[in-house]
Parts: C-alpha cells; sequence; structure tokens
RNA sequence: GCCCGGGUGGCGGAAUUGGUAGACGCAAGGGACUUAAAAUCCCUCGGUGCUUGUCACUGUGCCGGUUCAAGUCCGGCCCCGGGCACCA
C-alpha cells in the first residue's frame, strides 16, 4: 500500500576498470532510492545490465574467453566494487539481458511486428568494409577509411532490416509536449531530430511512357520555376532511364562512382555538386515544360522521395548545379523591393515576396500562392499536401556475433518465414571462432545456418544478422518489472504496477538515439497488446560526466595520471604534454581509480566530494584537491557527534512544546530549518550540492553551541534531535559513516530502516526578521523586528532609523515600497 | 547556416517567484593549541579608496532599455558548450 517509486538509470558498463567517473553516476540514483526508501515508497532499483552492458565481441577476443563467460566475470566484478561503494542493491533485481530466455521474447516481439509490417527487410546503400565484412555506421568511417582496420569504405547495396519508427514519427513528435518531467533541450533534440516538415508531394509525367516521378518539396509555391529534376544515384529510376539513350554510359559510370564514395563524404556540404543527365525528360505539371532529368550527387534517397523538382532561382543548391551545367533559371517570386534578373543572379533567392511569371498565381504573396498552387494540383490529380520527416527508418541488423539472432528463415520457394513460436528462442551457436577482424563468425557457421524451412521442410537458410543491442535496451525497463516471468513477454500486471519509471538517470549522450527508440518501442508494445503505456520515461535526469585532463607523453602516448610526476613521464623522463579536459575514458588514461581513493578516504567521501562539487546535471572537472574537504567535513561530522554521544546516549530526541531559553531556541529552529532544506533540494530538484551546504551549515551551528551556556532540563533532548538529524540527513550520501555513528548513538536497528526525519513548520519558523531598507534602491540599513510587526510599524521605525536619517535629512520622501518579509525602498528627492 | 543551453570572486558553485549578489566548500592569509610539525579549533577573504566604518564608490560577458528595485525581464552584440545540417 506504499506509494511505488520506479527509479533506473542507465548503466555505463565499464569495459575495464570502475572509475571515479561511474562513482558519481552510481552515487546519484543510489542516493536517490535510500531517500525515497526513507520516505516509505516501495522502491524498485534494477542494478541490470542492459545491452549496453554487453561486452563486444572484439571485447571477449580481447579477454580470450567466450563472451558469456566474460559478461558473468564482469558482473561479478562490478557487484563487488558496488559493494565498496556502497551503493546497495538490496533492492535490486539480478537480470543480465544475455540470458537466451530474453532472446526468446524479443524474437517474439520481432515476429509480430514483422506480421504487422512494423519489421520489415529494405534493400539500400550502407557503408560497407570488405576486409571486416560489416555495415559501418557514418561515424565509424574516418575519411572514408575503416575506423577498425583502415581499409577503404565503399558502398554496397545490401539487404537489411528495418523496424518502422516513422511511422510513429508524429505520435513521437506530439508526445514530446507531454513530458513535462524531461529536460527541455533533450525534447529540442529529439523534436530537430524527428524533423517534421510540412509541403506537398508533386507528381511528374515522364516524357516518354506512362509513370511519373513524385517529389517531396517544401516550397510548392515555386514550382513554376522548376526547370530540372534530380534523382539520388540510388533511385531506382536513376539507372533505368538512361537505357537506350547515349547517356547510357555515363550514368551507370557516376553511379558506379558514388558507390565508391563512402555516404558521409558524399553528402558533407562542402563536396562540390555532381551529376550526370539521364537522356530522358518529365513534363513540369502547370507549365508543361519538358525538364530534363539528372542523377545528382546531393540528393539523398532517404529524405523525401529520393527525387527533387530543382528551382535554381529560389534554392541555392539547384542553383549551383545549373550555372554549372547551363541549365535554365526562371525567377517566380521577386522581393518586394529590387527586382532580380537571372541573368545578373549571384544566388538563389530563397525569402519572401510576390509571385511571377506563375501563370493565374501571379500578383499573391508567395506563402499564399503555395497553398493555392497545392490545392490547384490536388484538383488535377498531380499532387497533395503532405508531410515529411528528417527520421529514418530504424536499421536493426547488425553484422555482429553478439546480439540476439534475429529469428527469420529464407526459403526459396516460401520466401522469408518467421521461426515458428515453438522453436523460439534460436540461441547463439557456442562453438563458434571469434574472428580477429570482427567479422561475425554466424555466416561461417553451417550448423547454425542451415536449417529447413518451417513451412515446407525444404532447406532453408538462417538469417546470420543479429539485432542491434539498441533493441534490447527499448524494453528492459519493463522486463525488470517482471524478469522471471515465463509465459509471455511481459506480466501485464506487474508492468502495470511499476511502469512507467519514475525517474530515468542517464547520460546525455543517450538523447536522442535510445531515448527515442526505448519510446517507440514502448508504442509498439502497447498496439501489439503485450505492454499498456504510452511513454515509459516520466521524469529524465541526465547527468553530467566527469572530465580530467590528458596527459600524454612523446613517447609512451596517453599517461595515467599516476605515471606523471613533476610533469615528467615517469618511464622516460620527457616533458608531459598537457591535453584537453575530457570525459574520462579508459583510451585516454585520464581516469582516477576509485579504489585508491576508497582506501585513502573511504568511498562516502568519494561520494560526498561527487556530489557536492557540482550539480547532477552539470560536467565535473575532476580535482583531488576538493576531495580533502570533503574528508575534512566528514572527520568534523564524526568528531562532534562523537563529543556529544555520551551526554546524549539515554535521552529521547525531543519533541515538546516547552517555552525553551533563546539558544536551545534557535538550534532547534536551524536544525528543523535544515530538514526543510534538504527536503525540498532533494525532492523537488535533485540538488544535491545545496542540500550538502545545508547540512555543513548545521555542523557549522552545532559547533558554534556552547553547550555550558545554557541550562534546562531539555537541553540533552535537543542535543539529541539535532545530532540525530545531522546523521539521518546525510545517511543517503554516505552510508557507512552513518551507520556507525547511528549505532554510536545507541540504536541497535540499521539506520536503512529509519524513516526520514519530518520537521515542523511551526519549529522552523524565524520570530524575528531583518528588514532590509533601501534609499532609492540602494541599500543603507536594516532593521531586525518580530516576525509579527504590522506594514505600517515597520515603516515608522524604518523612516527613525539612525542611518536612514542620514539619507532622507533635508528630503523628500515621495515613496515608501514594503515588499512583506524582506525590505522597505524609500524613493526621495 | 538553423535550433538549444550557458557566461557570477583565484577555483567549484549559491542566490527557487524581479527584492540584502557571492551561501557552502576549495585555495590563500592570520591566530589559538604544540618544544616542533601534522591534525584540530577560531578569524579574514570580489575590487578600489580613505576618515577602518552598521563607511563610500564600484562590481554577475559587452552596449542600451523597462522598473522604486535587474545576475534574474526586454532589445542589440561578443564569447563558450551542445545538437542538427546539401533534409529539397
Amino acid at each position: 500500500d506504499n506509494p511505488k517509486y520506479y527509479l533506473l538509470e542507465m548503466f555505463p558498463y565499464p569495459s575495464g576498470r570502475i572509475h571515479v567517473g561511474h562513482v558519481r553516476n552510481y552515487s546519484i540514483g543510489d542516493v536517490i532510492a535510500r531517500y525515497k526508501t526513507m520516505r516509505g515508497f516501495n522502491v524498485l532499483h534494477p542494478i541490470g545490465w542492459d545491452a549496453f552492458g554487453l561486452p563486444a565481441e572484439n571485447a571477449a577476443i580481447e579477454h580470450k574467453t567466450h563472451p558469456s563467460q566474460w559478461t558473468y566475470d564482469n558482473i561479478a566484478y562490478m557487484r563487488s566494487q558496488l559493494k565498496r561503494m556502497g551503493i546497495s542493491y538490496d533492492w535490486t533485481r539480478e537480470l543480465a539481458t544475455c540470458d537466451p530466455s530474453y532472446y526468446r521474447w524479443e524474437q517474439l516481439i520481432f515476429i509480430k511486428m514483422f506480421e504487422k509490417g512494423l519489421a520489415y527487410r529494405k534493400r539500400s546503400w550502407v557503408n560497407w568494409c570488405e576486409k571486416c565484412q560489416t555495415v559501418l555506421a557514418n561515424e565509424q568511417v574516418e575519411a572514408g577509411l575503416c575506423w577498425r582496420c583502415g581499409k577503404e569504405v565503399a558502398q554496397k547495396d545490401l539487404q537489411q532490416w528495418f523496424f518502422k519508427i516513422t511511422a510513429y514519427a508524429e505520435e513521437l513528435l506530439d508526445y514530446c509536449d507531454k513530458l513535462p518531467g524531461w529536460p527541455e533541450r533533450v525534447l529540442t533534440m529529439q523534436k530537430n531530430w524527428i524533423g517534421r516538415s510540412e509541403g506537398a508531394e508533386i507528381s511528374f509525367t515522364l516524357e516518354k511512357g506512362e509513370s511519373e516521378i513524385t517529389v517531396f518539396t517544401t516550397r510548392p509555391d515555386t514550382l513554376f520555376g522548376a526547370t530540372f529534376m534530380s534523382l539520388a544515384p540510388e533511385h531506382p529510376l536513376a539507372q533505368t532511364l538512361s537505357h537506350g539513350t547515349p547517356q547510357e554510359n555515363p550514368v551507370r559510370q557516376f553511379i558506379e562512382k558514388m558507390k565508391r564514395e563512402d555516404l558521409s563524404k558524399r553528402t558533407a556540404e562542402d563536396t562540390e555538386k555532381e551529376g550526370v543527365f539521364t537522356g530522358s525528360y518529365c513534363i513540369n505539371p502547370v507549365t508543361n515544360r519538358k525538364m530534363p532529368i539528372f542523377v545528382a550527387n546531393f540528393v539523398l534517397m532517404e529524405y523525401g522521395t529520393g527525387a527533387v523538382m530543382a528551382v535554381p532561382t529560389h534554392d541555392q543548391r539547384d542553383f549551383e548545379f545549373a550555372k554549372k551545367y547551363g541549365l535554365p533559371l526562371i525567377i517566380v517570386i521577386q522581393p518586394p523591393e529590387e527586382k532580380l534578373d537571372p541573368i545578373y543572379l549571384e544566388a538563389a533567392y530563397v525569402d519572401d515576396g510576390i509571385m511571377v511569371n506563375s501563370g493565374q498565381f501571379d500578383g499573391i504573396p508567395n506563402k499564399e500562392a503555395g497553398v493555392k498552387i497545392t490545392d490547384y494540383l490536388a484538383s488535377i490529380g498531380k499532387g497533395r499536401k503532405t508531410v515529411s520527416y528528417r527520421l529514418r527508418d530504424w536499421g536493426i541488423s547488425r553484422q555482429r556475433y553478439w546480439g540476439t539472432p534475429i529469428p527469420m528463415i529464407y526459403c526459396d520457394e516460401c520466401g522469408i518465414v518467421p521461426v515458428p513460436e515453438k522453436d523460439l528462442p534460436v540461441v547463439l551457436p557456442l562453438d563458434v571462432k571469434m574472428l580477429e577482424t570482427g567479422q561475425s563468425p554466424l555466416a561461417l557457421s553451417s550448423a547454425f545456418v542451415n536449417t529447413p524451412c518451417p513451412r515446407c521442410s525444404r532447406p532453408g537458410r538462417r538469417e546470420t544478422d543479429t539485432m542491434d543491442t539498441f533493441v534490447e535496451s527499448s524494453w528492459y525497463f519493463l522486463r525488470y518489472a517482471c524478469p522471471r516471468y515465463d509465459n509471455g513477454p511481459l506480466n501485464k500486471d506487474k508492468v502495470n504496477y511499476w511502469m512507467p519509471v519514475d525517474q530515468y538517470i542517464g547520460g546525455i549522450e543517450h538523447a536522442i538515439l535510445h531515448l527515442l527508440y526505448a519510446r517507440f518501442y514502448t508504442k509498439i508494445l502497447r498496439d501489439l497488446g503485450i505492454a499498456q503505456q504510452d511513454e515509459p520515461f516520466t521524469n529524465l535526469l541526465t547527468q553530467g560526466m566527469v572530465h580530467k585532463e590528458t596527459t600524454r607523453c612523446p613517447q609512451h602516448g596517453w599517461l595515467f595520471p599516476k605515471e606523471v610526476e613533476e610533469g615528467k613521464c615517469t618511464v622516460c623522463g620527457s616533458a608531459v604534454e598537457i591535453g584537453r579536459t575530457e570525459k574520462m575514458s579508459k583510451s585516454r588514461k585520464n581516469v582516477v581509480d576509485p579504489d585508491e581513493l576508497i582506501g585513502q578516504h573511504g568511498a562516502d567521501t568519494i561520494r560526498l566530494f561527487c556530489l557536492f562539487a557540482a550539480p547532477p546535471e552539470k560536467d565535473l572537472d575532476w580535482n583531488d584537491l576538493g576531495v580533502e574537504g570533503a574528508f575534512r567535513f566528514l572527520g568534523r561530522v564524526w568528531r562532534i557527534i562523537q563529543a556529544h554521544a555520551e551526554t546524549v546516549k539515554d535521552v529521547k530526541p525531543y519533541h515538546g512544546k516547552e517555552d525553551l531559553p533563546e539558544t536551545l531556541k534557535n538550534l532547534r529552529r536551524k536544525t528543523h530549518q535544515t530538514i526543510r532544506k534538504v527536503t525540498e533540494d532533494l525532492e523537488e530538484r535533485f540538488h544535491f550540492n545545496t542540500a550538502i551546504s545545508a547540512i555543513m551549515e548545521l555542523v557549522n551551528t552545532l559547533y558554534q553551541f556552547d553547550v555550558n551556556s545554557v541550562e534546562s532540563p531539555f537541553k540533552n533532548q535537543i542535543l539529541r534531535e539535532t545530532v540525530e538529524t545531522i546523521v539521518l540527513l546525510l545517511y543517503p550520501v554516505s552510508p557507512h559513516i552513518t551507520e556507525e555513528l547511528w549505532q554510536i548513538l545507541g540504536h541497535t536497528a540499521s539506520i536503512s530502516k529509519q524513516a526520514w526525519p519530518s520537521y515542523d513548520p511551526e519549529v522552523a519558523k524565524k520570530e524575528e526578521m531583518v528588514i532590509v531598507i533601501q534609499i532609492n534602491g540602494k541599500l543603507r540599513s536594516q532593521i531586525t523586528v518580530p516576525v509579527n510587526t504590522p506594514e505600517e510599524e515597520i515603516k515608522t521605525l524604518a523612516q527613525n532609523d539612525e542611518r536612514t536619517k542620514q539619507w532622507t535629512e533635508g528630503k523628500k520622501i515621495v515613496k515608501i515600497i514594503y515588499v512583506p518579509r524582506k525590505l522597505i525602498n524609500m524613493v526621495v528627492q
């Protein structure tokens, strides 16, 4: 009957040793989990390993073991490290998604998506490394070369599996405005990524034959200025249009050339526009002009329809292309001020204006004309209003060993046949040899590939691509609600109880891909009837990364901080170059080993420092000096509580209502104000840094408190309340030391079972307030008055204040502004 | 080029709704304790000036505006970080 709280971190899975950057990530989640537990929530905080955590096959090669063994070894290592850091996993589920049972459900979902057309196979051009036998993402190609082997990358026309995320573009975009718990910038990034633009589809009939080319344009108003047509090299018509014309060979050569270039280079903005005439023409539906059809390098198959109507006068790319190939220019929009002439045009005119050379649409503003032209095209069956998205379907095929096998069988008779449900899961064969190239061994495993067709029993071939590991991370948060459920992918009751995730925590690097895929997959599962949620994550915290400067020896490359002494390399003594400060990473060696710090200062200190140094969403530059301060503070806490432990040991914390001496009242007020401040900072904002500084203030106050200055029968009880409050408030941040202090205070039950302290607003309330006195907006004096002093009296007191008089003497008070409980401003002349 | 963030002491950062700018900590300086050091505890700490004060002036990237009052709001610029980008 307690309210639920589902907290989840995207786990950065360390492929090497854990570094201090991880400690910060883990601490943020752990503090929230402990705090929410104390607040009485039923907390689910899975520390599991989703797809990000699975090692790539090359990591397995590096470790000379089978990947599964390596994974489980790492999990054991992680567990021991987490324990040292005080990251509790009492409330966690042990779930590694490399468990084959997870494949079973993921494959079942895949088949259901296939049956609904949401998973489909498509032919497209991809960056392909012949040596590694693998598809490369754009960022895996450096200057046209493969990042792994350094060989040249070419385009390959390949069949790959896709998820139809574009079918959800509209919904994904709409819901961006229904996620108030997400950072604005993440939503903006997602919106840009989806990239909705309104425009029109327009059909151009070919000069010869019946068929048409359809284009997408956001500028239907410029249609009368369209003088030629550009196709992407991948466009199915690109080659066929040249058949039987003298252009057949030049077109073939051009397409071959495009295939040799990698896509990122071809589509870079500074790449020169280039193209070739196909030998065919199409007809402009409004002007009946014969438009030559070109194949051009800058046209993208993935956006719109892969064909562009070219308006050289009002589009810069078309302008450059037309100039290069001597194609006609017709101005159809005139700016209000000047008069454009195609002969003297130096760049395309892309702004608004009045229509010209456009038949019945002349004389009207171009925006308006766009709508009218679209309507006209619709009436003659040559076009319609439409929306296009930048978002592309999600290619999930990977030529890797490690991943969920795609459960499909190819049969010469029956085509693509899903593996029957009773045969799931398709598991990865274990008797394979890891290849140094990183090439997937699956395609080479005849035992895996050869399998009878489930439909006709003739010999078939298994799909050897595996799924992108992002597929697993797109629903692990749902599966974590019911990790051992065996009757289907998800147990709806449990999922409905825990979902949505109340607080998701992860790095900004996942702002687009992972978070968008997870949202998409949740909607897919909803539409397949497997889950019932529209959105997976209510609140998102994008925590910053820990940075540190890099150091490099001219002889020995990157150096660990330990390998540098007084600016010299410890191996060879050369002067060390200080590189830029960047995200801690194993490859740059700018990591700090928490083992050493924990050994020196304890995990509590490291946790405290990481949380105190900056708010969680900000990046943090690591600096060892600050750690001393955190260590010193915990020492201060330890000593002051030890100092009071004897006297408060056998008393109960104060809860009475007696009238107390001033000093005790002040101490108690500060205690309750601190509870309020820390609670607000943790509850609403996760601002650990200000919460910790409030606790520091309370500790300072306790140090200032002179025990012998006051006598009261309640003194020890009030001290006990303060001391216990400090320990309890600090517990989520520094669990070890506070657990020990809790016992020193005479408790036998663990502090982890305690409730979060509550504050009494009456006690926390100030009795006096400082009213600042400003003269003409400048601070001149201040008065201290009881809280309930009426406004009139404050105004009188302020005017009679000695220092006020110095500034108002001989002048006229024109106006007095009173801001309740804060200040008074007198305007004088 | 387009779209988001951000710019505050020597440093990390506070200032939650326009209302005392610089909380808390680091570094620095001083004092107490000690034979000494470390540790600890206490004090000072944006800049300038002097009459050393409950002092004056100045100060939150720059220029201007609104307001009794601006780090916060508005307009224009500069710089830094991030995302997207030959997207038709």
